[in-house]
DNA sequence: GCATAATGTGTATGCTGTGAACATAAGATA
DNA sequence: TATCTTATGTTCACAGCATACACATTATGC
């Protein structure tokens, strides 16, 4: 293909990386419409597009939030990776959680389509594998703050997973304004009862 | 009123008392279709009535899901009480915090609707109400389990948010399937983790 | 007994996701 | 260059949704 995709006049029958466009209008849209509205039709709408040209790219509107979680969960985990590298050793654990609660804070459309929207017996290869990366990070980062010797896989994987209840529960708590009427800072707090609690 | 309210053959033209019939109906509606799909058409025409029959006692669909939501929060509340005064002096929070979970698992259609889909802010009196009794309870568990003396305010309120963080995220991570491919008991593992931690 | 309020129905509008038939453009082959 | 094939976008259509408005029916207070 030799015309170029970006600044394209768009008045052609042809669009040129329709798909890709789709997928990145649709997360600024999630990101816009907070909670709720969601629909292909409005995306359409401002990608220049009739509401069924996404048919030719995407099975049905399922198949689209499908591409949109696994970009999500690819953000989650560089997020805390970037975040634990910057970190200084016992604080590394404390910083990816951090990051995981920021993420939720603003992303919340995204966090909530990645975890509550499609459930795990739903997802399709491609989410399968981005969630799956985005867990082992976390069992890798507690692996690595382990006191002591060779840890045993099973202690891992629990202990990872009573980290992930606190940071997500923290975070679905924020993202659902439950923790706004305790206080004006409401990500402060939930970064605040994160460090009491590790 | 002397027509009796029961076994109503509902080939009346006035239903009797259709809006607690809906909102009977609604929370079986709610937790059949155990996600998606919650219609007002549907629910009318369960009950025998048309679609439109429900403007006469909600203003509108929110509304009515704003009384499921307080009822819910109702039954939770009272659910913790009831697993609180089962269970001996330390083992109290712990059950307390057990039977949120359980809640969650139960009725999750329900769960979403109290703390996802009418966050705080949109809450109208009754729920309002509802939701900060419910709270109350925690506070107040959390309170009785308090080692020493007179227990300071804030530290009560922070220590319940911790709890809450916890069994919440535990909660979530059950209804949303996200525990189902670790192991072949979801419920279980979560109390492992409360058990573990609190 | 009758006016009036409470409650349920009928009809209509503008959204939504999505299927089927069609139109257009790009690329391959000759 | 002319024609065939495939990819991609459009049009039209349909059913289900929340909900507004006008109307019908029933219950209730005087």
């Amino acid at each position: 293909m030799s015309t170029s995709s970006k600044s394209g006049p768009s008045d052609r029958y042809h669009h040129g990386d329709l798909r890709r466009a789709l997928v990145d209008e649709a997360l600024v849209l999630l990101a816009e419409s907070g909670d709720g509205g969601f629909s292909l039709r409005e995306l359409a709408r401002r990608v220049g597009v009739t509401a069924n040209a996404s048919y030719r790219h995407f099975a049905n509107k399922d198949a689209l939030l499908q591409a949109l979680a696994s970009e999500g969960f690819r953000r989650l985990s560089a997020a805390q990776r970037e975040a634990e590298a910057r970190a200084e050793g016992d604080e590394k654990l404390l910083a990816g959680g951090r990051s995981y609660i920021r993420f939720a804070h603003a992303n919340p459309a995204l966090f909530r389509l990645m975890f509550s929207v499609i459930p795990p017996h739903r997802r399709e290869d491609e989410l399968r594998e981005a969630s799956r990366a985005a867990f082992e990070t976390l069992r890798q980062a507690v692996a690595r703050g382990w006191p002591g010797g060779e840890p045993d896989p099973d202690s891992v994987t629990r202990a990872a997973l009573r980290a992930w209840a606190l940071v997500h529960g923290l975070g679905q708590l924020l993202l659902d304004g439950q923790l706004d009427w305790l206080e004006e800072d409401p990500l402060g707090l939930a970064e605040a009862v994160l460090a009491d609690t590790v």
